[in-house]
DNA sequence: AAACTGCCAACTGTCGACAGTTGACATGTT
DNA sequence: AACATGTCAACTGTCGACAGTTGGCAGTTT
């Protein structure tokens, strides 16, 4: 009746979804320690799952241990935003030009619902909101159909919304992102995987600019 | 006076130093499981610092977790293989990519050193050692100053090391390897970081193959 | 006043014990 | 004999408490 896996989650799992929000989020705020018994008594658990659930995060990049000191969450520097970059262009990259050969046709229609999407919420006079940008990725990466690139993809995406302080609703680069992902789309239509890698490239050298100027400012 | 980093590790620490050499050397052998108590005993340490050790591991992707079964060392099917191929070979071609731009002068005699110490074991009648092969990426990763995706490579390669049965010494491929990788450091001697990434990837593919026959037999 | 020294509170690292779940074995049933 | 059911040992998940370390503060010295 009931499925086989657990509904309830451990206390360390559920402890990692509350403190990822939180961190993620922002409600604990970048630089800031975490302190095990006062955090491990607000979700009324012992410190045992909680530390658990530390350690995974830091595993994850969201934290960073510190011996007999506990855990921060860290702030980048502009070197660390580069390099992080760096290690998503390369995954994306790879992601975009699998995506182009292994695309089934829903995969694409797929991709352009949500820039169809983007396209109407941005003449709405909406801001282009981060929420359809991930989504966009996500369903790049589904259509690549490579289970490891996605899962570090995630990871490092997941870093790269820890540091995004006020992404700014700059409309030309939200303007250009979308014309970047219609772009893809195409190139992706066209199996053309030379051209989809490219565009990623590019695109994603542009989010990171972006990113480094709204940081220094 | 002493070092502000504290020499003896932590139990955690320890053991996920002495658990890690033990799954890669296969002393616990793939498909096994990890007894908590039992392991705790034979470490000398409680159960705390060894579920730690434990939980680190598998998010290094050494061990895979069962919620109240415990720990196994998973072995990969060939799905898993080539995916977990296509992650290497996306940071890898990456981070030959930017070691060709990005070498200095003594990176390039360092990648030179470990080709040639290569061919004078070859040519002694030695086998090509595993630990070259890793020596030479490394350097190569090195050369690409790139940390994270050095610390992603460092990761996927222990995963491959993991379920290498007996990477056959089979002496074609040893050649082949060397071939490619007195390639690679041309390219990047050259600062062709196009070819460098090209090279790359066909190596890559050629180790991936490889793999795969020596899995399937 | 600045620098050094010794003490202290707070926190992390570690431990042993209890509770809940899982898979397997034994028993009973068709 | 094959299957369903009840029982149990083993193991994981969780907890509370103790020990060791860290950074800061007060007191002292120059």
């Amino acid at each position: 009746m009931t499925p086989p896996t657990p509904l309830h989650l451990s206390l360390a799992g559920q402890a990692v979804d509350v403190l990822r929000e939180q961190v993620l989020t922002g409600e604990i705020p970048p630089g800031s320690r975490v302190n095990e018994v006062e955090v491990a008594h607000k979700l009324g658990i012992s410190r045992g799952p909680l530390r658990e659930a530390i350690r995974h995060l830091a595993s994850e990049g969201l934290l960073t241990l510190v011996p007999h000191r506990g855990a921060f969450v860290p702030d980048a520097s502009p070197d660390d935003v580069r390099a992080m970059f760096e290690l998503r262009t390369a995954l994306e990259c790879a992601a975009a030009e699998l995506a182009a050969s292994r695309r089934t046709d829903v995969d694409l229609v797929r991709l352009q619902e949500v820039c169809a999407e983007s396209r109407r919420n941005y003449k709405a006079g909406q801001p282009f909101p981060y929420r359809l940008d991930l989504a966009f990725h996500q369903t790049l990466l589904d259509a690549a159909r490579s289970p490891y690139i996605s899962e570090q993809v995630r990871l490092v995406q997941q870093r790269v919304v820890l540091l995004r302080s006020a992404l700014a609703d700059d409309p030309p680069h939200q303007h250009a992102s979308m014309d970047d992902h219609d772009e893809l789309v195409r190139a992706i239509a066209d199996g053309d995987a030379a051209k989809a890698g490219t565009v990623m490239r590019r695109h994603l050298s542009r989010v990171c600019a972006q990113m480094l100027t709204s940081l220094t400012h």
